[in-house]
DNA sequence: GCCTAAGTGCTTTTT
DNA sequence: GCACTTAGGC
């Protein structure tokens, strides 16, 4: 097989076969390039069959780009190997092994949201006050403990607090909640298999023997799952070759551990590094701008990335007067490239999910085609959730949650007393609120969703979609009400329904059972999309891995970015740096970094300094167009805080918490007090503690 | 049981 | 600014 366009580290790093090898590769230094020949020089020099290959990325973008890869190199062949995320591995592991962990043929996976809404139900049936304990806190408790390989009983001997207390508890009811319903949330796809595999020898040993040669892209961001997963499989061949880079570490939010990278060499004995600081991506502009603003984290391996290619311009900074100037700004430079550059080739960043509306909606006013990456903003319409349920409750009836969604869409006059009284009967004779229903106006609602079922065997995927919106009169109810807004759901509906289509004609026939795995790992509707002449949005999370000639990162403020909830700790802090990091050095030729003086946030107008990311990079690197030095901003946080008391405009308060500040607005109950803080980062904090006139 | 208005809290980031 | 919850009238 010919090598010649590697370079020596890279043909190096291809060669090594047998053994741990360890690949550390910086950002743009070819690293998918090495792990796509790697798989072919394997195949093609018969050292490993198809099938004995196992290769494990992040992203769904991310598996979706080495397969096709793959298969460009080496045809059809590639089918056969295994390329997935770690969690859609987790789900084929699942197929094959559900029984053995006592689970039903048809599991449902259920998303964060899902999960979400079980523990919002748990904490109802325990009488816990949501307000008290938030359910997005204990959500996330139960999550990254899962992620850990800690399960209830596991975490009593943790509990510390009253939180935690809580927390145990409705662990506990999660656990058989889920099993119950026989679905599993993300973390299941990791830590069952793992259980599996310690319960049952014999199984972990047709994996490993399976998997002879396997391979993890982004190895910084395994957490600790993961890194069992891995370990396990890999124990007998140990032909284990990661790559990764610690300076792109960007999920510690959900358990990853960088440190797994730089063990590597303690956890697998002999094993071999390979330093690829070669890029071949950005121009020496940008790369000096990362590498000023990098080297400013401490915990660090010292890698020195470099290139041959052009010094490249300057990188643009605009500091723009509101968010919406901001989102005009970058519309405007992205019309002046449309005559040297495919739409394609143009990519905007931001932070946060919230952020890419200002930007839509100037692309839609200028009538520049684009997509967001990453938004769930269709699967999450009330309309396609619904329809998504019924087909969750078709497919798997002991499914509570779907139930309890749809059992009242459209109304048909079953309200909570039915379904208290279902919850009742469910729990007493330990069966699903499905099985339970054995009269009244829900069991109208059964006899259809039996209806679907029995027809649903000889439809294909599309015509089973258009049933279920008959049947359920989910269609007939849009129609009826000729709105605007039923005419946008029923479109949506629509678009739906073209999804399945495609999806069909990608995949063949294909069943209700695999659909719903696969919009249940993937729910962004842009992957069935062909869409690809158009301007890219999406966040910094998703951006890795990607490229692109020219890269937009708005928002650049303290506060937005890094973001206001990382700027407590140093180890945050460090990891906001980091996905600056990886934001710049998407860009090949021409780097855009932006912000907005005023913006909107939370619905109230805010000042933020400029982000400190910008001031790490050297001046000569930059081209700043603001029309006036950078001011020294009024350092405050703003607080809201509801009052009784009578407070005029201007009077000076104190606040036990923050001291003393100054009414700003009266609006009803509403106060809005200024602070200062040394920060200059508002707060917006409403309904708790006091204040005291002085 | 359904509808509406008022109230409340909230946004990191992904599978 | 928005989505979600809650209370109260029908």
């Amino acid at each position: 097989m010919n090598l010649e366009n590697l370079n020596e580290n890279q043909k190096k790093a291809v060669e090594i076969t047998e053994g741990p090898l360890l690949i550390l590769a910086g950002a743009g230094s070819g690293k998918t390039k090495v792990l796509t020949t790697k798989i072919a020089y394997l195949i093609m020099n018969n050292i490993a069959q198809p099938e004995n290959i196992l290769a494990i990325t992040f992203t769904n973008k991310a598996a979706k780009e080495m397969k096709d890869r793959v298969i460009s190199m080496l045809g059809s062949v590639a089918y056969n190997i295994q390329i997935s995320t770690f969690h859609s591995f987790g789900v084929s592991i699942m197929r094959s092994h559900y029984k053995e962990l006592g689970y039903d043929k048809n599991f449902m996976i259920l998303d964060s949201d899902d999960s979400l809404t079980v523990i919002k139900r748990i904490l109802k049936d325990l009488n816990i006050d949501p307000k008290q304990y938030s359910p997005k806190m204990i959500r996330n408790r139960i999550s990254s403990s899962k992620n850990e390989l800690i399960d209830s009983s596991i975490f009593s001997k943790y509990v510390k607090t009253e939180f935690d207390e809580i927390t145990h508890k409705v662990f506990i009811k999660y656990e058989e909640k889920l099993k119950q319903t026989n679905s599993l949330d993300f973390d299941d796809l990791l830590i069952l298999p793992i259980q599996l595999f310690r319960q049952n020898p014999e199984i972990l040993l047709s994996y490993q023997e399976k998997f002879k040669y396997i391979l993890i892209d982004e190895y910084q961001d395994t957490n600790e799952a993961q890194y069992i997963l891995v370990k396990m499989i890999s124990a007998k061949y140990k032909n284990i070759c990661v790559v990764g880079d610690e300076s792109q570490s960007i999920y510690s939010f959900r358990g990853s551990n960088y440190r797994n990278i730089l063990n590597f060499e303690k956890d697998y004995k002999n094993t071999q590094v390979i330093l690829l600081e070669k890029n071949y991506r950005s121009t020496q502009t940008i790369l000096n701008a990362a590498n000023d603003v990098i080297k400013n984290n401490t915990e660090r391996k010292d890698k020195n990335l470099w290139t041959d290619n052009v010094v490249g311009s300057n990188i643009k900074y605009h500091r723009a007067m509101n968010e919406k100037d901001e989102s005009d700004y970058v519309t405007s430079e992205i019309k002046k490239l449309i005559n040297t550059n495919k739409l394609s080739d143009i990519a905007v960043f931001y932070r946060t999910n919230a952020q890419s509306r200002n930007m839509e909606e100037a692309l839609l006013r200028e009538n520049i085609p684009y997509k967001v990456v990453g938004s769930f903003y269709f699967y999450n319409r009330q309309e396609i959730k619904d329809l998504i349920a019924y087909l969750k409750l078709i497919y798997n009836e002991k499914d509570d949650v779907s139930l309890l969604r749809v059992i009242n869409v459209p109304k048909k006059g079953i309200g909570l007393k039915t379904i208290e009284n279902l919850s009742l009967r469910a729990v007493i004779n330990n069966e699903s609120l499905y099985q339970s229903i054995n009269g009244g106006k829900e069991l109208e609602f059964k006899k259809i969703i039996e209806e679907i079922k029995k027809a649903s065997d000889s439809l294909s995927l599309t015509e089973l979609v258009e049933l279920t919106l008959e049947k359920t009169g989910m269609k007939q109810e849009l129609q009826n009400e000729k709105t605007l807004e039923s005419d946008i759901r029923l479109e949506n509906l629509e678009e739906f329904k073209s999804i399945t289509k495609t999806f069909e004609e990608k995949n063949g026939i294909i069943s209700l059972e695999e659909f719903l795995l696969e919009i249940s790992l993937v729910s962004d509707i842009e992957e069935y999309k062909n869409n690809t002449e158009v301007v890219t949005l999406m966040t910094i999370h998703s951006a890795k891995g990607l490229e692109f000639k020219n890269v937009f990162v708005i928002g650049l403020e303290e506060g937005i970015f890094p973001h206001i909830n990382c700027m407590d700790s140093k180890c945050d802090l460090e990891e906001e740096r980091r996905l600056f990091y990886v934001a710049v050095t998407r860009a090949k030729e021409n780097l855009w970094l932006i912000n907005s003086r005023k913006r909107l946030l939370f619905g109230n107008e805010s000042a933020n300094p400029a982000s400190r990311f910008i001031s790490e990079i050297k001046d000569e690197y930059l081209d700043k167009d603001e029309f006036e030095t950078n001011p020294i901003i009024q350092k405050r946080i703003i607080g809201t805080i509801n009052s009784k008391e009578e407070y005029t405009v201007g009077e000076s308060i104190i606040h036990n918490e923050f001291g003393k500040g100054i009414i700003i607005s009266v609006d009803k109950s509403l106060l809005t007090i200024a602070f200062p803080h040394p920060n200059g980062i508002k707060k917006i904090m409403r309904g708790h503690s006091s204040i005291k006139k002085v």
